[in-house]
DNA sequence: CTAGGTTTGCGAAACGTTTCGCGCGAAACG
DNA sequence: CGTTTCGCGCGAAACGTTTCGCAAACCTAG
């Protein structure tokens, strides 16, 4: 490996000059620069990264928490994990996949006192995380993808969940469909406190409510099991219902057999919609089901360049919100004509 | 951050002895030592791996080299991800998810330069791949998940084809069918060189033969249309085949639709099964489909095992094969009785 | 021609470790 | 009792950078 002294050796001047010129730390003259940079390029020279760490306290490595799979990872993960990546090399900066055992902040305590990495870059974020916290009180800069309950103070990138109802409600309003239900995933200790779960339930039920469509949200499901029973259940108490979102990948598979089930067919009967699934998952299913697909790759970007722009003195949080694509499939359609109840009521707006 | 140097004043010795002690790298009197690991436990000291590294040139830094994402990314390479990082951390290293731009062995040269890591782990093998070309000659300790044409002198970790092809293969048997057809990645320019593509194929062919069976291979597909398309060609030209693998998710939709066109059930007209796809996947199909579950987690767990047990002085290259596991789906059934064509010829064996 | 300023390069210190030779005191040996 | 051996701890050097005070050389103006 070649160091800064051997350039300089070649180049007949102080290690200091060369770590000047090269860095343009401070002033050189034209000519000695040139000198130097040539010997640089003939040599190869790579600075190290550690000796430089070491002395500036900057190690141009990002860290990516990631918790163990609480349901198994998915497409969407790993789109954070590349997204980051990337964005991180093209600033100079390395990502370290850094996965998290069962006290995320005592293994966070460990992590950072190795004086390793610069920065922390969180995802499958809580409302209620505790790691913001620690990592706020430790002085170690970081964001997330996600956000917690009261995330102000902190720079986060997380779905636009109002626009996305919005749009998918939208959608459904276009195809003239008076009445909806959003199958949210099952509550198992995790959802119960990840923002994509509450907030999205949440904000369905407003562009529902803005847009004047009946909705439905009793329901949940996380397997195809729970969804074909909540389907059947959904149909049961409410007949009116003519088109469903769908949380769960699992769940849809359930309401499809579902409904082949009961002699129906999509898009004819229901219109079916995945939501926070990504295309590629919702062109498997047949028919292929429009979906609602997260910005993964984006946010995953956007994480790593607020963590950067943070470390390069920026201080001032930022928030992103990206909605989801709406990537329309071959299941959404126009309502089925309802049967005989209700037909009279309302025809005009 | 507290150094060694406050831990050495704490406990009123020279800062080496210190190192010694808590390295254990040469003996210390007990009654010093206990001393020591007070103090460092007082201080909650650790130990700063940038200067660790600098002296000792290891960093406990494993770099993942995943090449850009040529077809979409999967579970399968989260998998690989996930499973090589927690193998590493549980061997107190680190794992740098490192992406590839179009000139990877640029690249490379560049990254190595730094002195930040101690190995590479490789993904995304092909055949004729460069990379461990360059990592051989410039010396990097590296393993691959996935391997070249000839990797007898490199560690790797590999899917093994003979035994998942031969599993498929009595599975079919078992079911009594006597002719089956193997669909395998569309010949994009990237898969020409893919080892999955190559292998598998090779393998189910072998197998097929080994067991007597008919076996088709003639058709690629990657898409859904292609898949449709293939499988009417595969019926018109084969009409005795009552079993088909797929390689392509994607395909396999086609192949689904195209079934179900004809007026056809799965599994009682046609047995298919998913050929290195994540039961998660094969579970949104409708039937759920049999599938060749890829071991991905546990490659990436050998790669990592491997390049660190390379990097602690083992010099003698492993090689891991892991069959896929085999997980029956709604998909598979006995075979539809022929028509007419051909109900004579063979019956006993 | 000199005083003051500016430009440019140098050398040394520091970052937090590991490594290694050295010396001191005590135990072992003849 | 003198000498060798050993256990144990110490201090200094080194790893490859960055940073900073200084001094030499050069320029400009009075």
């Amino acid at each position: 490996m070649t160091s800064l002294r051997d350039v300089a050796e070649r180049a007949q001047v102080a290690i200091s000059t060369v770590s000047a010129a090269l860095n343009g730390t401070r002033p050189v003259a034209a000519e000695t620069r040139r000198r130097i940079e040539r010997a640089a390029a003939e040599l190869g020279y790579r600075p190290n990264l550690l000796a430089r760490g070491l002395v500036s306290k900057r190690t141009q490595i990002l860290a990516l928490l990631f918790p163990a799979p609480h349901s198994g990872f998915g497409l969407t993960e790993m789109q954070f994990a590349t997204g980051a990546a990337e964005a991180a090399a093209e600033q100079g900066y390395h990502l370290l996949l850094s996965p998290e055992n069962s006290d995320p902040v005592q293994e966070l305590r460990h992590f950072t006192g190795l004086g390793l990495i610069d920065g922390a870059l969180l995802m499958e974020v809580r409302l209620d995380d505790e790691r913001p916290d620690f990592l706020v009180e430790a002085g170690i800069p970081f964001s997330m993808i996600g956000r917690t309950r009261d995330p102000e103070a902190i720079s986060y990138a997380d779905i636009d969940f109002a626009r996305t109802a919005e749009e998918a409600v939208a959608h459904l309003a276009e195809l003239g469909h008076r009445s909806f239900a959003f199958f949210n995933h099952s509550p198992g200790a995790y959802s119960t406190q990840y923002g994509p779960t509450i907030r999205t339930g949440e904000e369905f039920a407003a562009a529902a409510g803005r847009a004047g469509l009946g909705y439905v949200d009793a329901f949940r499901a996380g397997t195809a099991d729970e969804g074909r029973e909540a389907f059947e259940r959904l149909l049961d108490r409410h007949p009116e219902v003519t088109a469903l979102a769908v949380m769960s990948d699992h769940a849809a598979v359930g309401v499809i057999a579902a409904v082949a089930a009961r002699g129906w067919t999509i898009p004819r009967d229901l219109t079916l919609m995945l939501v926070l699934s990504s295309a590629r998952v919702a062109e498997m299913y047949h028919p292929r089901l429009t979906t609602l697909e997260p910005p993964s790759s984006e946010l995953g970007r956007l994480g790593a360049r607020m963590l950067i722009d943070r470390l390069r003195g920026d201080d001032t949080p930022q928030h992103h919100l990206v909605p989801c694509r709406l990537v329309p499939g071959d299941s959404s359609g126009p309502p089925r004509p309802l049967s005989a109840s209700r037909t009279t009521s309302e025809k005009g707006a």
